[in-house]
DNA sequence: AGCACGCCGACT
DNA sequence: GTCGGCGTGCTC
């Protein structure tokens, strides 16, 4: 028997399928999505595998075949249908099959070695002379082992020495001077808690007797303890026990032995909501529009045809009833649903909803929860304990058997996009879950991404629409405000009159606001103001943001912090002075004018922990708060009732980025963030600053009108021939050293003109990517565009393997994106 | 990725 | 003449 295997390194050439024989006695066993170890290579190391196939005959010579080692865990991680995704994701993008494997099965699956090493025994610091005159870093590693006279883990040495010492720690070990130790550390899957409790068979009385006896006795006053406890709690986790007591394991070994007490391992499923309360609640009454909405999408579900549906529904329109009605359906049909959500609104209030309504039916995943926690919530929807899985865009590789909805809310968002290979659209990805599975995907939006909605157009996805708030309140009314002017009639400051006259009245109404600036930090760049210098990232092509808490600059991108210099590194002066405005500085300004306020803030620097940003929506929610004031964060679906005014700062922060998508993410922040306002009874008002006031996305969304903003964008698109009306193959070279990447990136080029004689791609580069240097590396793009998805990509990774094979040069890196949302 | 094989420079 | 540098190629 024969087993298709997938090495657990991701590496081109390792990007294929392997075969191993599997031993007899392991045929009963071995399956589809099993984590096997196998030997591999010369030294036949042994590294983690997966099966994706089993056979009996291979093309293989048989002398080249090896045999597994062992199968690593009891279940397999992926069945045949998630395998089937995967293998669909390696063809769409692009990307290796290890890389999708590790997309659908558990995030804490992954065998991690750890390796020590130590200076030999022998050697002692008597003969520190024999390593002079060796290599300078075998030399420092030699020392610093020697130092220590003990194990230490390797990777700490590779902290110290870097990664590049590797070769001569190995040359070390070869020599007999260190001396290596492989500890293999396989994550423990089933997770148990050792409970102890009082054997059943003896009587109280019995008990108290051995108490009694154990408490006089000179070196029993221990286990005393322990029966004392024990007759108060019927069993207790040991770890907990010997905490409490401060009791040794032998105390408890004693009484095992004397078979007083009994240990058990009882295995666990932890539910990381298990200590909070959810009421229960009823479902509403829908709207006459959510109802036709509910009933053409639960029509679809009769058919499992793997249909597509988008909900253009307004701010407030109430989809998260119709999601759960839908959730409802499937449940009485048997079936399960996933509802994936951006991160940011994974708040215990969205939880909550779901959790209300169905119980301990949800599940849910987030990335603040520990390796261990997810993995729970993974096997409890494994074993079909749960109907409903709700998280971020992994979520939507939850192993459901009997999959019948995905749910993707607030379908515009740019987090459903992974980052690292595979660069997925969850999207995407939901949509061809639902094709295979034969379920229904919903996506839906107040402002959905003009891809999603020029699908519609198209026919490859059906528009539904809400139109109306469900609670009838009105939308807010959105001013306009040209900050040109004002600076005109001479007010420098950062609010506008109107702005300003608006929060007063608020104040005094005791009505709450929000305060949107897309930026952190205090100002956002700083320069001399003698000689003109902005003070820049060392490693990256970034300028610096300057933080007042801490009076200190930081680079927002690899997070580089210093004190600000006292005087220009340039000329020298000490006219250092801040430009730009960010959160803090929004946050001080407010302190200023309105000092009787209450302001919360909210960005990145203060939302971290835990559970740092509920922490501060909770309290603004329970009006601890007058003003809350963040970036990006607050625009996510949250539901402020008491908010009746919303200042948008600078509207044109995000308008005038390079990339092509800039006008529709500007009207969708707009638009997102005053439906922040007037969701209770009371009206609301927003407020929009901006020095362009005339562009299109800014107009629309001060009336709310999706259309014409859509209208007016898809023909800037189609004439510029961006997508939706093609597809974008980028590339981007990256390395440390500028002029490699530099002519490396036009010899790719030169390659890509030569095999485009018939012109059927637009090619533009190679020129510096927006951020051009990141963490010391110099990035550089060049963009190719075709209508033709599968052509394009034939033609990218074509251009890409002739040019490794001709030039293979070390010194860069090519990363490619297709379809990318950012432009990099 | 990681390891062995193999071909050229500075040393006993 | 040899030790060891890292370029090249392969891994079921």
């Amino acid at each position: 028997m024969i087993a298709e295997v997938i090495i657990g390194i991701s590496h081109e050439s390792l990007d294929r399928v392997f075969h191993y024989i599997v031993p007899k006695h392991m045929e009963n066993e071995i399956e589809i999505g099993l984590r096997v170890m196998i030997p591999f290579g010369k030294g036949n190391k042994k590294i983690e595998g997966f099966i994706i196939g089993i056979s009996n005959t291979t093309d293989i010579d048989a002398h080249k075949l090896k045999e597994i080692y062992a199968i690593v865990d009891s279940f397999p991680l992926f069945d045949e249908h998630l395998l089937e995704l995967a293998k669909w994701m390696k063809e769409y993008y692009g990307c290796r099959m290890i890389d999708c494997l590790r997309c659908i099965m558990p995030s804490s699956m992954k065998i991690r070695s750890e390796y020590f090493v130590r200076i030999a025994p022998k050697i002692d610091n008597t003969d520190i002379e024999d390593f002079k005159g060796r290599n300078k870093v075998e030399e420092e590693i030699i020392l610093f082992l020697l130092n220590k006279q003990k194990y230490v883990l390797l990777e700490d040495v590779y902290d110290i020495f870097g990664k590049e010492s590797s070769k001569y720690i190995k040359k070390l070990i070869k020599e007999g001077i260190i001396v290596q130790q492989e500890k293999e550390d396989i994550k423990e899957l089933s997770y148990t808690i050792k409970y102890i409790s009082i054997n059943k068979d003896l009587d109280l009385d019995e008990l108290e007797d051995i108490i009694e006896l154990y408490q006089s006795k000179k070196n029993y006053h221990a286990q005393a303890r322990i029966l004392s406890l024990l007759m108060i709690n019927d069993w207790i986790p040991v770890n907990e026990l010997k905490k409490a007591l401060q009791v040794s394991n032998s105390s408890i070994q004693s009484l095992v032995n004397k078979n007083i007490v009994q240990i058990e391992e009882i295995e666990i499923h932890r539910d990381p909501y298990s200590h909070m309360d959810f009421k229960s609640t009823e479902s509403l009454l829908p709207t006459q529009e959510q109802k036709n909405v509910i009933q053409y999408i639960t029509a679809k579900l009769e058919h499992s045809v793997g249909a597509s549906v988008l909900i253009h529904g307004i701010t407030g329109s109430g989809k998260t009833e119709v999601y759960l009605q839908l959730i409802d359906e499937v449940i009485k049909r048997g079936g399960q649903s996933i509802v994936l959500v951006p991160e940011i609104s994974l708040t215990p209030q969205t939880v909550e909803r779901f959790k209300g309504r169905f119980g301990d039916q949800v599940a849910v995943t987030h990335s603040k929860l520990s390796l261990r926690e997810r993995y729970d919530q993974w096997k409890k929807a494994k074993e079909g304990k749960v109907s409903v899985m709700i998280g971020p865009r992994s979520a939507v590789f939850t192993p459901f058997s009997s999959l019948k909805l995905i749910i993707l809310d607030e379908e515009h968002e740019n987090t459903y996009k992974s980052e690292i290979s595979p660069k997925f659209h969850a999207r995407d990805v939901a949509r061809k879950r639902c094709e295979m599975a034969g379920g229904v995907c919903v996506t839906a939006s107040a402002t959905p991404s003009l891809d999603s909605y020029f699908e519609c157009e198209e026919g490859k996805a059906e528009l539904l629409t809400l139109t109306h708030r469900a609670n009838d309140s009105k939308l807010p009314s959105v001013e306009i405000i040209d900050m040109r002017k004002e600076l005109e009639l001479g007010n420098r400051s950062i609010f506008s009159t109107a702005l300003q006259e608006e929060i007063e009245k608020n104040l005094k109404n005791k009505e709450q606001i929000i305060l949107f600036l897309n930026r952190r930090g205090f100002s956002n760049f700083v320069s001399c103001r003698k000689c003109g210098y902005v003070l820049k990232c060392k490693n990256c092509s970034i300028s610096y943001t300057y933080h007042a808490y801490n009076h200190s600059i930081q680079c927002h991108y690899c997070g580089d912090k210093m004190k600000v210099p006292s005087v220009c590194p340039q000329c020298g002066s000490s006219h250092i002075r801040y430009f730009g405005v960010g959160t803090e500085r929004v946050e001080s300004e407010v302190k200023k004018h309105f000092p009787d306020a209450r302001v919360l803030r909210m960005d990145l620097d203060t939302a971290k922990g835990k559970y740092g940003y509920e922490k501060i929506l909770d309290q603004f929610k329970s009006h601890k708060a007058d003003i809350l004031i963040g970036t990006q964060m607050i625009a996510k679906g949250h539901d402020f009732p008491n908010v009746t005014l919303v200042g948008i700062l600078a509207a044109d922060l995000t308008l005038h980025l390079q990339d092509f998508r800039s006008a529709e993410r500007t009207f969708q922040l707009i638009t997102q963030v005053s439906g922040r306002a007037g969701r209770g009874e009371l009206p609301g008002r927003v407020l929009v600053q901006t020095y362009d006031p005339g562009h299109y996305s800014i107009e629309t969304a001060k009336e709310h009108d999706y259309l014409s903003f859509y209208q007016k964008e898809i023909e800037l698109r189609k004439q510029l021939n961006y997508p939706p009306f093609t597809h974008i193959f980028l590339i981007l070279i990256t390395g440390t050293n500028e002029k490699a990447v530099i002519s490396n990136a036009y010899k790719l080029m030169e390659i890509m003109k030569y095999l485009n004689k018939k012109k059927k791609f637009e090619l533009f580069g190679p020129v510096p990517a927006i951020l051009s240097k990141i963490k010391n590396k110099y990035r550089w793009r060049i963009i190719v565009k075709c209508e033709d998805r599968d052509l394009l990509m034939k033609y990218g990774f074509y251009c890409i393997n002739k040019f490794k094979s001709i030039l293979n040069n070390q010194e860069i890196q090519i990363q490619t994106d297709i379809d990318p949302l950012m432009m990099y």
